[in-house]
DNA sequence: CTTATATTCAAATTATCGTTAGAATGATCG
DNA sequence: CGATCATTCTAACGATAATTTGAATATAAG
């Protein structure tokens, strides 16, 4: 074999993860996946599109083995192959942020209200976090809570927010959090608190995210 | 807009992305392009491929803002829009490396001589270059020296090895690297000058990987 | 076993992409 | 000006991808 053939076949390799990163569907599912392991019916339920659908593209991310499955009772689970593919999920978004105009004016669009966002730095954040000088919450359903969320934080899914108002302090301020920078659970959050008088403002990372800036999560096994 | 349409039109910007890292020909040019800024002439020979071709490969990275060009007198000069894009294509190709099984082999025959690889860590490595205990040698042409290369390495491109023998004492041992796992340069090094006595070895890092891993490069603006 | 549910498989359609080739256009250098 | 380099446009072919629809399969629950 000579040389020229032998790149192509280790180039061509590479290019089965860019193609299984290159559909906005596949992209949104890693996303999700990166919140911890779901069923096929949960994810098309949350991508709004047929099972059918979903499962043909769960089975291109299997065949580049970003995915993997197993089956649970009547579904069948799908989960990444490891964290370097959320780590893989945030670069792709980084540099989609730092280079393309567009998604930065679509994100600007996004967040309602800038004055909502926390402007603080990841390890400040940590600081108070741990001194009790803020509440972080996480606002994902509690299954990906489980899996792993940010250290200190509790979890408030924002369907539960309304009926658990008294487990929230008012005097301090509260700092919530989702899945990343395109999802909009934390700004239903914001809404809704802050519409109810509470000091809330809310940060960009997600768990994966976090993880990407080497920071430390609490996971399912560590307690 | 709703949520929806919103949503699909962030992922539909970072599969851009993954589009333009879908195409192993583009990979490729990713790759070089990592090494110093070429202009279209030197990336279709490097290929083997058409001009034309070539040409729209790297139109397609432009579109997707990975990669911008200059004029430079007759030649149009081809240069990656960020540090961080190259990071990416490391990253792509770890974990391609990580989940393919396909690739892994291949790059397994790649390596002839399994012992020529340097088995020592990154910072042991820099420590052994710093005292002198071994000559790091950067084997790709010198123009990609001059753009960024590891501290402590002196230039010695493959094609003038043989002509420049005096310049390499034989007591100590040689350690080569080039652009990286997927490059054969080093390797026809090590052919080379272990054929004719030298102590000499190869890592797979090249400046990418270097750069990627936090440790610090010699760069032509710090010279 | 039977039924309901969840998932995968297969086929068909439409669209897009990679590649090659020829010809035309621009820009630059000597 | 003529020569070189790069891009664009066109056309064409084959390959691949996204999506939808209908059939087939596997598992769990009754």
């Amino acid at each position: 074999m000579d040389k020229r053939t032998l790149k192509d076949l280790l180039y061509e390799q590479v290019a089965r993860i860019g193609k299984a990163v290159s559909s906005p569907k596949r992209l949104e599912l890693l996303e999700l996946l990166a919140q911890g392991e779901k069923t096929v019916e949960a994810l098309a339920a949350e991508l709004s599109i047929d099972i059918k659908l979903a499962s043909a593209h769960l089975k291109a991310l299997k065949d580049a083995r970003l995915a993997t499955s197993r089956r649970d009772g009547k579904y069948r689970v799908y989960r990444l192959t490891g964290s370097d593919v959320a780590g893989l999920w945030v670069m792709l978004r980084q540099v989609a942020e730092e280079h393309l105009l567009a998604l930065r004016l679509a994100l600007d669009r996004m967040v309602a209200d800038p004055a909502r966002l926390a402007s603080v730095g990841r390890e400040e954040l940590l600081e108070q976090a741990r001194r009790g000088d803020i509440i972080v919450i996480d606002v994902r359903p509690q299954a990906e809570y489980a899996t792993a969320h940010l250290p200190f934080a509790r979890s408030m899914p924002v369907a539960e927010i309304e009926k658990r108002l008294t487990e929230l302090p008012t005097g301090k301020e509260i700092v919530a959090y989702c899945r990343g920078p395109f999802c909009l659970l934390a700004d239903e959050a914001v809404a809704l608190l802050g519409a109810k008088g509470y000091r809330i403002r809310k940060i960009l990372d997600g768990v994966s995210e976090w993880q990407a800036a080497g920071l430390p999560l609490q996971t399912a096994v560590d307690e």
